[in-house]
DNA sequence: GCCGTTTTCGGCCCGACTGTTTTCAGTCG
């Protein structure tokens, strides 16, 4: 009884239960932290050494390996293998794992002991003006900022105006009200209803999310809207008056940029037809996918930009189809999703790139619940909705006796629901079939939540951790491999337990999962929940070489959420996974065949 | 401070918007 309530109360309480970081991250902030105090260094080299460490910042961070492990097995020459980290910054990511320390950082911080990265967020803020509003008034941080603004103090330093300290009071004032990065879920049928009220309009011919969010990046900070019209102000003035505008940061004819009532701010530009595709790649990104492809414009003798590719004259090569330009680089065409600068340039000029999976190909959904446990449909209302779009097949999943919280069943309970999912397959006379399956919590030990005669009557048995996660790595990591080795488990749901800005990942090792899923078959899942999203991108693209299957599935607890499975497909085309790579792509039949 | 299909020196992505300017710096994406 003592468990179970600790079991809920962990349940309840899950965004304080864990506190497991970027694995790299207190280098990224310092690397980061150096360049913005470099950015008052009058050397002519300087913006290039700022730049070095930005780059070096962004490459740490996008590692899903620990740095100091990668010393310790490969050593200097380890650190000297990730693009952008020479000897310089070797040295000073060696000093900080042997002594904690970078004397550069510390010796520079004594001179601008300044909260950057908070400072920064504020809109109009950048690393220069931090440095001078520490020197002229002692601003620090937001409090200190704050209480200069309140004063009056900045509207009469060099370089600032009344203007100015208006628009770092309203900054402020948005930054406490923002959201920080908000959900993909949220934000892409945000900017879809802008599109939409752009088209309603009539003034736009065309108008098309990028950014981000066109990437199906697992959150997004801001909105990137691109139009083509014939009346760009007339569109700024219809932008700039929606409904859900709240405030505007700039307005010109071709960019405009508003806060959002969602707590963040949405980029319009507005741009002839003839640059639409080089625009769209422009405003695509991710910036360090569109550095490389810049690089190799130039190296090309071109120049790359919003407008188009143009030769050394300046004649346009190509503008209008983002595919050709790709072409006329010598690439295969990049899929938004891989656009990230982790290898699928080098994949696209030996024309290797995947064959990423779409939504598609998906064939069914193996995740599911109904109104037996928490989900609030019943299971005739989830087969209709899953037969409208238009699934071979819909496992039903529901709960466990554990998880109380979520009125889990029990055997007993299992076998009746089966026997109800038996006859409405037959009423449905083939036109979905219900697989009949769990989600059975994994309980502390490694053992399954339910008897091995109940988990034996079901097509699919997905399982999942669902208490207890603050564990040690290892301990965790067993826990897993003992429920899989069971032999009972075909797919493990939302494989490392986070919810997207409120409870970190418990400590996995998700290689050695992947490890122990290949031996026994069992499929890791990309939970398509939008505060889920478990696989995430980066945990997929570090797996995807095991030979191991993935299931895209909508952890439906609905019938609106079905349409999530979008989302799960981005993180898997984010992840580089094919049509082969997903579980659920199988028809019915093949998949009977694999889970027997 | 990094890096190499102009390679160990000499380059390093590019343009819009704003405010404080009188020709441009800072910020942003």
């Amino acid at each position: 009884m003592i468990i179970a309530l600790l079991c809920i109360l962990v349940y309840l309480f899950k965004p304080f239960c864990i506190n497991l970081i970027m694995p790299n991250k207190a280098l990224v902030d310092i690397f980061n932290e150096i360049a913005d105090m470099l950015s008052v260094d009058g050397r002519p080299t300087a913006r290039f050494e700022i730049r070095a460490y930005q780059n070096a910042a962004m490459a740490l961070s996008s590692m899903s390996e620990d740095v100091s492990e990668l010393y310790k097995r490969d050593g200097r020459d380890g650190l000297l293998s990730i693009n952008g980290i020479g000897k310089g910054l070797a040295d000073k990511i060696i000093e900080y794992i042997e002594t904690g320390h970078i004397k550069k950082y510390e010796d520079m911080k004594k001179l601008y002991p300044i909260d950057f990265a908070n400072l920064t967020r504020i809109d109009g803020m950048g690393a220069k003006r931090a440095i001078t509003l520490y020197k002229m008034l002692g601003v620090k941080d937001i409090p200190t900022l704050k209480k200069a603004i309140d004063e009056h103090k900045i509207m009469g330093l060099e370089g600032f105006g009344e203007k100015s300290e208006q628009l770092l009071a309203k900054g402020v004032a948005m930054l406490e009200g923002s959201k920080g990065r908000i959900l993909l879920g949220d934000a892409l049928p945000i900017a879809e209803s802008i599109t939409k009220m752009l088209y309603d309009s009539g003034l736009v011919e065309k108008a098309i999310v990028c950014g981000s969010t066109r990437r199906m990046k697992e959150t997004v900070g801001d909105l990137d809207i691109l139009a083509i019209s014939k009346e760009p102000e007339k569109v700024m003035d219809k932008f700039s008056g929606y409904k859900n505008v709240t405030g505007i940061v700039a307005k010109g004819p071709t960019k405009t940029t508003v806060w959002l009532d969602a707590g963040l701010t949405c980029d319009l530009r507005v741009i002839a037809p003839e640059s639409f595709g080089a625009a769209m790649q422009y405003f695509t990104g991710s910036k360090e996918h569109n550095v490389e492809v810049r690089k190799i414009a130039i190296s090309k003798g071109y120049k790359l930009n919003e407008y188009g590719l143009f030769d050394s004259k300046d004649n346009v090569v190509s503008a209008i189809d983002e595919k050709d330009i790709y072409m006329r680089l010598g690439m295969d065409y990049i899929e938004p999703e891989m656009r990230e600068n982790r290898g699928e340039i080098d994949l696209a000029k030996r024309h290797a790139l995947p064959k990423l999976v779409r939504i598609e190909d998906l064939k069914g959904d193996l995740h599911s619940h109904t109104i037996e446990t928490d989900g609030t449909n019943t299971l005739e209302e989830m087969a209709e909705a899953a037969i409208k779009k238009g699934f071979e097949y819909l496992a039903i999943t529901n709960h466990t006796k554990s998880l109380k919280i979520a009125h889990g069943m029990d055997d007993n309970k299992f076998s009746a629901f089966f026997k109800r999912i038996d006859s409405l397959n037959e009423k449905l006379d083939g036109k979905i079939t219900l697989l009949k399956g769990a989600e059975v919590d994994i309980m502390k030990d490694g053992s399954l939540d339910l008897n091995n005669s109940t988990l034996k009557k079901m097509d699919i048995v997905i399982a999942a951790v669902h208490s207890n996660f603050n564990m040690k790595i290892d301990d965790m990591t067993a826990r897993v491999s003992k429920a899989i080795s069971t032999g009972y488990v075909d797919v493990l749901a939302h494989p490392t337990g986070r919810i997207i800005n409120e409870r970190e990942p418990y400590a996995i090792d998700m290689r050695k999962i992947a490890d122990i899923a290949e031996e026994h078959n069992t499929a890791l899942e990309i939970d398509s929940y939008p505060s889920r999203l478990d696989l995430n991108d980066a945990s997929v693209f570090a797996i995807k070489d095991h030979n191991i299957r993935f299931a895209i599935d909508s952890d439906a607890h609905n019938t609106v959420h079905f349409d999530f499975l979008r989302y799960g497909i981005g993180m898997a085309r984010r992840g580089w996974l094919e049509k082969k790579n997903v579980l659920n792509t199988m028809p019915l039949k093949q998949l009977l065949k694999r889970l027997q």
